[in-house]
RNA sequence: GGGCCUGUAGCUCAGUCGGUUAGAGCAUCCCUCUGAUAAGGGGAAGGUCACUAGUUCGAGUCUAGUCAGGCCCA
């Protein structure tokens, strides 16, 4: 048995494609489940990634952190569960979905009948489902997969006969149920395969959580003005809007007058870049602490303040200054005073409760209040204050008990008692409103005005403000001191505290992460958790039509306990719309019928519950304590902080108060190789199907962790080349050395004692330095790279490996390549073979997590070829222990210096002029200092004059020909001795004689310099003596180390260089003719003079060589594979016939 | 407006406790080696360490400010 022929070009992405078939067909994944099955646990919570469209290359980054984790932990001897999490719920998904169907507004949705569309909603989760889970399967991502074609086919069946019965295979048995419930178990223990947030187990769980909150108090329903999505219709919360949601845009900014009532002829100048909100207007503010003027302008009299004067067109005359203070209490004619909702008794908003006790209109409150907030970077200092229209306006109204106007209905339309303006919408009346304004005689400036103003996160539709009523989790209250001065009842009052305490339990890489949470944690407002929408989490609240009491029902078991009619119409479907709308309980208070309110959930609470909802929190109690909370979960952290992070610390807090996770793992973002986001209009944008099939999948994935994780990666083919070439051709061609020599050979590894799970056995014997040191190299980086994967550290161990790669092919293949090639089977090529045998299978094992496409090509030839015992896979091997024992330290000093001196040796040749081939008779080494000598032994020797083709090598130590010198002083020391004296003592030691100083230091000996007139010592110590390579010689330094060649060529020695020009044709002509390495030849040669002497002289060495056997002069034959040459000028024909 | 991060070669980035001549990879040019060659090696060229001021014997490194970019929050 020996090893398969390797291809030197190798397709690696057709051979990934053949290992995808080959752990298919082999179960490969399973079967390494099944060797962990009972191991310690290493818990790893995948979020969910939204199934709504094609998995991105920046989901490639994440999913491949997660599958390197995942592989290295496994191989570490730990049992994981390896399940993926598809987010199905939501806005973005309904979204898509109208787009497919064509749909413009929610009343298309109702036509075409919430059961369809929320079917559609979830077809298209299951169709993408399917896509991201091939696409993850094709980047290596090794998890419990549901079959896609399943999932496509319960996709079809969900839209064409939910309540059809199917059977389905699950992992303990045949499951059967009707299609949508199927569908709503799907990641269950009976069904197995990847959680989906729409289950019916994820919807109860939240439930649970809920009405926990409920119990304590913090959750409530509350009118507040939100920032609203006309188009989506629906309110858009914080977490929604803060990054992705303000956009640059240009605006009419809009100067007009409030005439005041009782000073006639003169008004207020207000500015605002909403007029539809002027019609709703109710207040003006000033500020009372700024300077307001009252001047006359164009013959009017105008209010505004004094910082704000640039807004007037125009030469103005002031009159008086006063402060805003004085203003208070003025009254004003409004812009809109003759429509009906401004002469409605408290104004006309559609939760009555709001103005209960407010009798006046908003045409009789309009006056001037104080507001501290009132600035002057915008605007005239007097903002008018619509409290239907803005989230500050609102509070200054409750404040102020001021009625309030809510102009517009849930898609934007002004609704009734707005006259000529009801029925339009607001993006349609800003011209009416100029015009109308124009015509009242008020209208003082219309101009464009730049902004960041907030637009819809999915639609892009510019967001208005409206007052809305909807159901939030309280966060508590923001105490004036720092957390650990609270006492234990201002926490309970406040889960934004209990929060950040579990916060600082758990280990954030990068460590900033901790810092980020905490922010948001002491920023973030009531979570606004309601959304008036159709698909997602049905929110569990009941209201009373009667009394208005609310019931919050805690699961599906309570819901039908309590339900009061409507349960045969849910019975049989999952808890979602419409057909939960159709379960009624009785009011507790009236006995009235009371009825689910419409909004479906924020989808977040979908992600922060899968740390209770995936592991059986409600079914198996002892299942869950065994997996929560999670090791390590990761995620790419902008965003993620105010979503997922957030919420399933939230809800961990609330159910269990304690951490859901121990480390968090975050990284940046993924940009395109020009450093810009990736946008198909852009051109810049990689699809990941195409990235995989024109990178590699391996390739990408060593890309991905070669990146240092906090910051943003530039994902592109450039990088993509540079990467197969840096790190996988490097790899692969190590590889192929090993296999083409070793079935040259027939040699084989032993196969006593053979542990599958360590599959390159005992660390092999050998005596040979260059052997011993990439034993030691490889082991000493296996330690590193464990400690570095132990820690999260995908970026360090890349490092780590990258060098090593180098030290083999560069280094370790490239100078033991004779010993592979060369006739005789000694025991040094025992030991080569052994040795480079166990290093590849060792890096094959290291790197299997990384790339473990390549790695497993490489161990099904290297290992499973020669071992019958082996396992299917090198991912059922087990994680590479370092052999401290062979990590010599000392060693790997002294090779680290060799290769400096051989480098620096050929420097110096090069400097010279003289090319490698030519060898030259010595080189010349000065080593500054005695420890460097004595590594000098002389196994590094040898090494040295080989790589450098010299007859010999010096170690010289009079260096005095070789370098000039330099004193220095020893700043470290010297320069807090001296303190500001310094420049002065270093000047004196520069002037001195330089010879004389070194000589004293040489000895021992103090120095004597005088400053200022007065003497000072200088230890020898103190001074630091540097060489320098003299000039005009063939010399190279760095550090310490001064190397030379003596560039005399004797006649031998050219001779010599000679016959190695000679061998070297021979040898790529050999390459040309087709020969195959191991073909012995004759060689026929023409030439004369010089060139005819050395192939005499040198026969036997060129023979050698190319595996001639004989070497005859004169004509080829007919059949011999000839080509002419010229070597210096010289001409020589060379004819090979393969024997 | 506030907070955090970043600014080093044409590009992407290292740079430890403040210390002696600021490095790597890629790209460019020259040379070279080669039966693992879609490689490899040596060299050249390329720097106002964003700018300004300060602390210090000494600043890419510490401090302050300015400018530019990014992120987070108002």
């Amino acid at each position: 048995m020996t090893f398969r022929e390797v291809p030197a070009n190798v397709d690696f992405i057709a051979q990934e494609y053949e290992i995808l078939r080959f752990w298919k067909e082999t179960h490969a994944f399973e079967a390494m489940r099944e060797l962990h099955r009972g191991q310690p646990t290493w818990s790893f919570i995948d979020g969910p990634i939204t199934a709504n469209n094609p998995m991105g290359v920046h989901h490639g980054w994440g999913r491949t952190y997660k599958d390197l984790f995942n592989r290295f932990w496994t191989m570490r001897g730990r049992e994981l569960r390896y399940q993926n999490g598809f987010d199905c719920q939501g806005l973005w998904v309904e979204v898509e979905v109208e787009k497919e169907l064509g749909f413009k507004s929610k009343r298309d949705i109702e036509a075409y009948g919430l059961d369809r569309f929320v079917r559609k909603c979830k077809e298209r989760v299951l169709r993408y489902a399917a896509v991201q889970t091939e696409q993850s399967i094709r980047l290596g991502y090794w998890m419990d997969w549901n079959d896609p074609d399943q999932l496509r086919w319960l996709a079809d069946l969900i839209v064409e006969d939910p309540s059809r019965v199917i059977t389905v295979q699950g992992p303990l048995g045949p499951v059967t149920d009707t299609v949508e419930q199927i569908v709503a178990r799907l990641g269950m223990p009976e069904l197995g395969g990847s959680y989906f947030t729409f289950s019916d187990e994820n919807n109860h769980m939240i439930w649970t959580f809920l009405k926990k909150c409920w119990q304590k108090g913090w959750l409530y329903r509350g009118a507040d003005v939100m920032p609203w999505c006309p188009r989506c219709a629906t309110g858009i919360s914080q977490h929604e809007i803060v990054t992705d949601g303000y956009v640059e845009m240009t605006h009419p900014g809009v100067t007009l007058r409030f005439p005041l009532r009782n000073r006639p002829g003169e008004s207020l100048l207000v500015w605002t870049t909403t007029p539809w909100t002027l019609t709703s207007n109710v207040a003006a503010a000033v500020g009372p602490a700024l300077t307001y003027v009252k001047l006359r302008h164009n013959g009017e009299i105008l209010y505004l303040s004094k910082g704000t004067l640039h807004m007037l067109k125009g030469p103005y005359e002031i009159l008086a200054e006063m402060p805003g203070s004085a203003l208070e209490g003025w009254t004003y004619e409004g812009p809109f005073d003759e429509l009906e909702a401004a002469r409605m008794p408290g104004g006309y908003p559609e939760q009555e409760e709001l103005i209960r006790d407010i009798k006046e209109s908003a045409c009789d409150a309009h006056r001037v209040i104080l507001w501290d907030e009132v600035g002057e970077t915008e605007g005239t200092g007097v903002v008018h204050i619509a409290p239907g229209c803005g989230a500050e306006d609102f509070q200054l109204a409750k404040q102020h008990r001021l009625p309030m106007i809510a102009p517009l209905d849930e898609e934007g339309y002004f609704t009734a008692h707005f006259d000529w303006l009801s029925g339009k919408h607001v993006t349609e009346v800003r011209e009416m409103i100029f015009e109308h304004l124009r015509h009242k005689g008020i209208l003082y400036d219309v101009s464009s005005y730049v902004h960041r103003y907030p637009v819809c996160w999915r639609c892009k539709t510019e967001l208005v403000f409206r007052l809305v009523d909807e159901w939030f989790i309280s966060m508590g209250p923001v105490y004036d001191k720092p957390r650990e001065a609270l006492s234990k009842e201002e926490k309970e009052r406040s889960l934004r505290y209990q929060i950040m305490d579990i916060v600082s339990q758990i280990r954030w890489i990068p460590e900033f992460g901790y810092a980020r949470e905490m922010d948001w944690l002491y920023n973030m407002h009531d979570w606004m958790i309601s959304k008036k929408r159709y698909w997602g989490l049905a929110l569990p609240f009941w209201s009373c039509p009667q009394c208005g009491h609310y019931e919050v029902i805690g699961d599906e078991f309570e819901l039908e306990a309590r339900a009061a009619a409507g349960w045969e119409e849910f019975a049989g479907h999952t808890p979602h719309r419409p057909y939960i709308d159709a379960v009624k309980i009785r009011c507790p208070r009236c006995q009235e019928l009371m009825s689910r309110i419409p909004d479906v959930g924020n989808p977040w609470l979908d992600a922060g519950i899968v740390s209770f909802s995936t592991l059986r929190y409600r079914s198996d109690r002892e299942y869950w304590r065994k997996w929560y909370p999670a090791h390590w979960i990761s995620e790419s952290f902008p965003g993620q902080f105010r979503n997922w992070f957030y919420s399933l610390l939230a809800m961990a807090t609330v159910l269990e108060n304690s951490p859901p996770f121990l480390q968090n793992f975050g990284y940046a973002t993924l940009l395109a190789e020009d450093g810009r986001p990736m946008h198909k209009s852009w051109g810049n944008a990689i699809e990941f199907n195409d990235a995989a099939d024109k990178m590699g999948v391996d390739v990408m994935r060593w890309l991905y962790c070669s990146q240092k994780p906090d910051q943003n990666l530039l994902f592109g083919y450039r990088r993509a080349d540079e990467t197969r070439r840096r790190f996988l051709i490097p790899l692969w061609n190590a590889y192929n050395f090993l296999v083409t020599y070793a079935r040259l050979d027939q040699w084989e590894p032993a196969t006593d004692g053979f542990d599958p799970a360590q599959p390159e056995g005992a660390l092999p014997q050998t005596e040979t330095l260059l052997d011993r040191w990439i034993l030691a190299r490889i082991n000493q980086i296996v330690g590193r790279c464990t400690e570095a994967l132990e820690n999260s550290d995908a970026y360090t161990a890349t490092v780590l490996i990258e060098e090593f790669l180098d030290d083999l092919t560069n280094w370790y293949v490239r100078r033991s390549r004779r010993r592979f090639w060369k006739s005789e089977h000694d025991a040094d090529k025992k030991d080569a073979y052994a040795t480079l045998y166990y290093v590849l299978v060792r890096l094959v094992r290291l790197l299997a997590p990384f790339t473990p496409f390549v790695t497993e090509a490489m161990y099904q030839n290297l290992v499973r070829e020669v071992h019958p015992q082996a396992y299917n896979s090198v991912h059922h091997t087990s994680w590479p222990l370092a052999d401290v024992a062979a990590v010599d330290e000392h060693l790997l000093k002294r090779m680290e210096l060799a290769r400096r001196v051989a480098s620096l040796g050929l420097g110096a040749r090069g400097s010279a002029n003289i090319k490698v081939r030519q060898p030259l008779q010595k080189a010349l080494v000065y080593l500054s200092d005695a420890s460097m000598a004595s590594m000098m032994d002389d196994a590094m020797r040898a090494i040295i004059v080989d790589e450098l083709n010299v007859k010999s090598l010096e170690i010289v130590s009079d260096e005095s020909t070789l370098v000039r010198y330099q004193v220095l002083p020893d700043n470290k020391l010297l320069g807090p001795r001296f303190g500001a004296v310094f420049p002065k003592v270093r000047a004196a030691l520069m002037a001195a004689n330089t010879k004389e100083i070194v000589q004293q230091v040489r000895n021992g000996f103090p120095i004597s310099l005088v400053v200022d007139g007065e003497t000072v010592q200088l230890s020898p110590e103190e001074i630091i003596v540097q060489t320098q390579p003299a000039a005009g010689l063939s010399v190279a330094a760095e550090k310490g180390i001064t190397v030379a060649v003596d560039t005399v060529i004797t006649a031998e020695l050219r001779a010599e260089g000679l016959a190695r020009e000679i061998v070297r044709r021979i040898q790529t002509q050999r390459k040309d003719a087709g020969f195959n390495i191991e073909d012995r030849i004759t060689t026929y040669f023409i030439a004369d003079g010089e060139l005819a002497k050395v192939v005499h002289e040198w026969a036997d060495y060129i023979k050698a060589e190319t595996l001639t056997v004989s070497l005859i002069p004169g004509q080829p034959p007919h059949e011999a594979f000839v080509q002419q040459h010229a070597i210096e000028g010289m001409p020589i024909t060379l004819g090979l016939h393969r024997r």
